[in-house]
DNA sequence: CCCGACAGGTTGATCGATAAAGTGAACGTT
DNA sequence: AACGTTCACTTTATCGATCAACCTGTCGGG
């Protein structure tokens, strides 16, 4: 049942000893005699005292256990994502090894409170959202930040974007495609896709909505870079689900001058594609050729070509880099790997 | 940058102002002029300083804006089942209706500490795992406790369990069902399944994994009271995975005396089933029929005869229930609805 | 016989912030 | 003119625990 008021201070006067004695019993057991410490235990559960508190001991030892998981958007869409939920997966697993435990984050901007008010030993930054305005105090006031993007600074466990997006665009060119869409998950903008021609850097123009996905950019240079002389539009689809991928997918294969390839920055709006492209009885990799990047479990079963990368040993690795200062790689490169599946196939004839 | 050891004392001295206005310009925004109060803003910027801290406030106000998210079990284990990851979900979104966030929690025997010692205004049991002993203590000390069990002194968000077996016992006498496996989540006891019959009573015997579940009891109950004549076996099948409800799938399809039918007490489990069946050549519904709980979306998906209940709505609710001491109803039970599909049909006249 | 090490405590300061009560000036009221 | 109010802050007292530093016997070695 335990009175509210029960404290350490209250076992200490029911036994007869220092505040200091009790506080050592729970933290520091060599510092008092086996005895006392059972005797301190028992007292407390007959007063129904559950250990130090929390708030008391984060405030004067600077130590939470606690992990934050910042996630750029609501939160819930974090748990609609397959990408995050195995990244967790992995941050958890590695958390426990700690005794730690993880608290889910929403990095919004404006919202700098949630954030800068969290009582965190350290962040991981889940959603590859790059540099939340946030993070650089917090990482003043001693919380070590941990980045899902390569950066020269801070710690980070990532991937190579870059040649993630080469990888795809080889296969592509090598299948003879020509004209290709690429599908961004933008921001939470409507439904309602957007288009845009890539700048003359090959980079996406500013203020378009995909930009902040910090992965983007590096991708498209990739596929870029492998198929100079190909013809690539590129198409906002709202926020990153299966849903938004179909109507983007749909807009994109209704238009008339359908592309040969979609590459989708992502496998859930892939796995929208793929829906969109049965739905009007075509037969992904034949009539039109999809691929996807993060190779999430659905991405095998379906047969949706997408580059691999080991998405819950991340999460694990980021882990052990946001709990143990002395992990001895800060930077870690993940490998990846193209998986060619069925839903790549040569460009059709008609429109190469 | 920041220097760690910038706090409202600091600002309050560059400022010349009293600690407590500096802490008014953060949470009581009428309590000061406007003027000063960017000037506070202002200095903050400047200094680097990122907010009150999380300890301090929570020390002294009592409060934390956080949420426990209790699971019973590795937490990796709550990201690798759709069911936890609806519910956390909904959670989330309800989180952030009250600006607060969600912080993961391992409910472990022995683990007293992680939990009492979690700094948390509330927790909802996540898994069913009733009634961790910890959970007693902690309403003690002024955290609000909410289930996902019916019981009759605390707060819970439930489904009738016993219902949902009746739903399922019904469907499956009628269609002339009479040997029927039970398949329930064990402990994390190996991938061995283990057999055993149901006690007089129609409940578990005594130590059988899978006890603890919780929903497990009132599930069979609600069952076997709609199939009084039908031969009922049990086998718990380790822990809830899709693997393990492969391997379990398959122990009881290679048994001699196959059943007509086979319940699992999660979806998870059944569609572990459901591919043991489709290996061996057989058609679910016509050779043996599968149904579950739930109504995962893969269910929909294959095809599973399943019990609905809404998964994200239990969370979101939990998290009101947590959230907010004025929430009108305390105990709410949530409707379901049994979902007929093809993995269900009339017992094979072999077998009957 | 003195010294140092060690086990097993104690004391007092402090972590960063908020609650509650107080202060003084300006203003309106009857 | 006396009095109640409001505004805009300030003072003081904690919240619960941990830390650094300091006692107090005891025991073995030189």
């Amino acid at each position: 049942m335990g009175n509210p008021a029960v404290t350490m201070k209250t076992l200490a006067q029911q036994l007869g000893v220092s505040v200091t004695t009790v506080s050592n019993a729970y933290s520091k057991p060599d510092r008092l005699s086996e005895e006392l410490r059972e005797q301190v235990f028992a007292t407390a559960k007959e007063l129904g005292y559950c250990g130090p508190s929390a708030a008391g001991r984060a405030l004067r030892s600077g130590k939470t256990g606690i992990c934050g998981f910042l996630f750029g958007g609501p939160l819930s869409a974090a748990f609609s994502d397959p990408y995050s939920v195995l990244f967790l997966a992995g941050l958890s697993e590695a958390m426990e090894s700690y005794e730690s435990s993880v608290l889910l984050l929403r990095a919004d901007a404006g919202d700098d409170d949630l954030l800068g008010r969290a009582p965190v030993d350290a962040v991981v930054s889940g959603s590859p959202t790059a540099a939340h305005p946030g993070l650089q105090r917090l990482a003043g006031r001693g919380v070590r930040v941990v980045g899902t993007m390569q950066s020269d600074d801070a710690d980070w466990v990532a991937i190579d974007d870059r040649e993630a997006g080469r990888l795809v665009g080889l296969h592509l060119a090598r299948l003879g495609h020509r004209r290709v869409t690429l599908l961004v998950p933008g921001a939470e903008s409507g439904p309602e896709p957007r288009e845009t021609d890539l700048g003359p850097d090959g980079l996406l123009p500013p203020g378009f909505p995909g930009l902040g996905c910090g992965f983007a950019e590096a991708r498209i240079l990739g596929l870029r870079e492998t198929m100079p002389d190909a013809d690539v539009r590129v198409v906002s689809a709202g926020h990153n689900g299966k849903q938004s991928g179909r109507s983007a997918g749909a807009y994109v294969l209704d238009d008339q001058l359908r592309p040969s390839a979609i590459v989708a920055l992502s496998d859930v709006l892939a796995l929208g594609v793929w829906e969109a492209v049965q739905q009007r009885g075509l037969t992904p990799g034949r009539d039109v050729s999809i691929a996807g990047f993060d190779d999430l479990p659905d991405a095998g079963f379906v047969g949706l070509t997408s580059v691999h990368q080991p998405i819950t040993e991340k999460g694990r690795i980021a882990g052990h880099l946001a709990m143990d200062p002395s992990y001895p790689k800060r930077q870690v490169l993940l490998p990846i790997e193209l998986k060619v599946r069925a839903s790549t196939g040569p460009a059709p004839l008609t429109t190469r």
